[in-house]
DNA sequence: TTATGATTAGGTATAACCTAACTAACGAAG
DNA sequence: CTTCGTTAGTTAGGTTATACCTAATCATAA
């Protein structure tokens, strides 16, 4: 048993391996290899939340205004992110992901596509649905 | 066939949600959630090189050696590592990893290996050979 | 006119690097 | 066996950038 726990371990160093390829190249796809952990967190905040502004950023990241302001101009610089004056409230201003923004936060996650993808192209059917049944029974 | 990516792609992120869980209790274990990931970079490779020195490392990762002797100093601070003297030649010191700057670098290693654990406790024998069967084809 | 949302100004602390100068230890030459 | 050049690491002191802060200011809304 411990020689196929050394065997799996493997084969899933591999699909690791594979899967964090993709979100370098991904990263690197943006010109952005030197983004900090921080920063990506930040922007998938952004992209969690809908319509968020200045003063709620502030609260969910437990900072305060002017130090949001500070990060924006920056992801703005970046290209990341843009602002969009509210129609109704001319003092809000929503802090909206440009594609390249975008395409940052979810780089996990399309990165997990990618791999996905690879695996529809190997595999038939029939052992895709094998692999679904195996992998749901691990909780 | 979308609809089986689709299922396919939930199974894996639950997949990878297990194994960060496991990464971030390794690190919580250790006390040290706000460790940076360069940090945890170059403890990998302290931890890669057998038989580090200061200079070594200096090379190693295209820094200067009072800059390491100050991140080698951090590290000490954060009981990470220690020097220890080269019984041969008094000038060199080798730098060595503590239980706790071990546990840091092979943390992905150890999460990685927690989930192909419950893996083996969740799957019988058979599903495990198909599983490395399956997985196996996908490159 | 007061409250609210965002910005500016100005400041602090720390990280992550550097060069130059220093100390300790080795090793070969005289 | 001393002395001198070399090597390994450290110290001192500096730079630059980041990531935060408070207080004051500006613009808009109610």
């Amino acid at each position: 048993m411990m020689d196929k726990e050394e065997h799996l371990f493997e084969v899933f160093e591999n699909l690791i391996r594979i899967k964090n390829e993709c979100s370098c190249t991904i990263f690197s796809e943006c010109g952005l290899s030197d983004m900090t952990v921080k920063q990506i967190a930040y922007l998938k905040a952004i992209d969690e939340q809908r319509e968020v502004t200045f003063s709620r950023l502030a609260e969910i990241t437990r900072n305060s205004k002017p130090t949001i302001t500070e990060m924006i101009n920056k992801f703005v610089r970046m290209e990341c992110v843009y602002r969009e004056r509210c129609p109704d409230d001319g003092r809000i201003l929503y802090i909206r992901l440009t594609d390249k923004g975008k395409k940052i936060a979810h780089a996990e996650h399309n990165a997990m596509r990618r791999v996905i993808e690879q695996m529809v192209n190997s595999l038939d059917e029939h052992e895709m649905d094998l692999l679904i049944g195996i992998l749901q029974k691990v909780r």
